[in-house]
DNA sequence: CCGCAATAGTTGGTGCCCTAACTTTGAGTC
DNA sequence: GACTCAAAGTTAGGGCACCAACTATTGCGG
């Protein structure tokens, strides 16, 4: 039907069909790419194009050796209702609750410095260029396997000399309930959200399949009395998570 | 740095970091195929290669016959705060303030049909599959140019015989305001963010350059007195949207 | 000066080939 | 049975050569 599109657009189109319609189930090998070669009548160079376009979808993973399957994707639901409305039981910390509530075990690690403030995140946090900030980088594990990055800056005008000026457990506790204990009281969150290709370091520190994975980056931004006190870049694959968001109408 | 990275995405890096240092910028045209070939001692392959790789980034565009280019990107920002709490003057559809906002010009098409309900929605909508619901495709325009779809999915058992059963005008007035005339007031909104790449038929539809764009899709839910009553996919190029949500802590 | 046609340059798509490296399988041995 | 090892199958990366289609430029004729 879709009558002049190039050949190696119609074969993936073709097995796009059969992974969507569930014919080829989460886990199922494709067709190899002789197989596929002989089957549509065109060459290598058609079938590699075919299946480097699912693969930048995300739909397939390619096996060195072994062949290309189709992914079991579970999304990882980021709930941004309760969040930070800390009532219940449970680990304080967002990431921690979104993992176990999908029954993964979580972990990270995390690591700081001082260093002065980037141009971009001196425009969300409200300060100059160059000044003082304290930078923190995350990696969160669910069951073991890396799935989310951040990178989290706070002013030191704001933490230098408290006794939260390094987040230790901050992954525990989260960033709301460490600046209450220093009487700084956040009241609004504000998040950005896009999406884009994943970083080449991205790739390496989340351990993804090669390059062209779609990222979903989250800037979050913490206020406290109209001024901002922390940012955030938030950064996980795209095709392992579902972001919600939830709020009253009128 | 990346010392073994295979040759195509060395050349991917060099040129995403020309990109990026703004040394090529927006409208710029890269170097062709054939003098990437000689300056980097490969062929065609490789570069071919190297380049499919930034336009699945959404960083480059090819025009067939001119050359490749930087694409210049202005990303619209959806803000969910104001949304549906219309105090303030101007369009009060949400899409058309979107946009006025960002200086361009709103346009859109739409088409309503009587369809039983698929599944997914019916799982949405917490209402049988089959069930007779009213589905909308909507079409947007900024500037005449589309980026942004949408379809949206209203049980008729809720809008059958009212003045509003049909959304006429409703992507200028909101479905808020349209339910709230027959006395349906929705009091909660919930949004599902996920980012995927794009199916064939919204390429077509949003003339985005060949495969593999990436997309961002809102799956948003309206609720009135904890029930569903509205749910709709909102898809729109990753590269030309940022969304925005915002909420009070504590 | 204007318009037109030839031409050179460029992308998009494809075919065929090769090598390296990895996985799976099966045969054969201990 | 367990273990080794070779062979077959598979992906990943790359090279070379075409052709079609489109664009930009240039030179020529009026």
């Amino acid at each position: 039907m879709p009558a002049d599109l190039p050949a190696y657009l119609q074969i993936a189109a073709e097995l796009r069909g059969r992974i969507v319609a569930g014919e080829l189930a989460p886990g199922a090998k494709l067709p190899s790419e002789s197989r596929l070669m002989t089957q549509f009548g065109v060459s290598n160079t058609v079938t590699k194009r075919a299946i480097a376009v699912l693969k930048a979808e995300g739909l397939v993973e390619g096996r060195h050796g072994s062949g290309v399957y189709v992914r079991r994707v579970r999304r990882l639901v980021r709930d941004s209702q309760g969040r930070d409305q800390r009532r219940r039981s449970g680990p304080t910390s967002p990431f921690a609750r979104d993992v176990t509530s999908s029954g993964q075990r979580p972990a990270w690690e995390h690591e700081s410095a001082e260093v002065g403030c980037p141009d971009a995140i001196a425009a969300r946090l409200g300060v100059e260029p160059g000044d003082p900030v304290l930078r923190t980088r995350y990696r969160y594990l669910a069951d073991g396997s890396p799935i989310q990055l951040a990178t989290s800056y706070e002013p030191l005008a704001i933490t230098r000399g408290t006794p939260v000026e390094l987040p230790e457990d901050g992954a525990a506790v989260g960033v709301v309930a460490r600046m209450d204990t220093i009487g700084v009281r956040i009241d609004e969150c504000v998040e950005e959200v896009i999406a884009r290709a994943a970083h080449p370091d991205e790739i390496e520190r989340l351990h993804l399949p090669s390059a062209g994975a779609l990222m979903m980056v989250v800037q979050r931004t913490y206020h406290a009395a109209g001024r901002p006190v922390e940012t955030a870049d938030i950064v996980m694959a795209a095709d392992r998570y579902q972001l919600r968001y939830r709020w009253p109408v009128d």
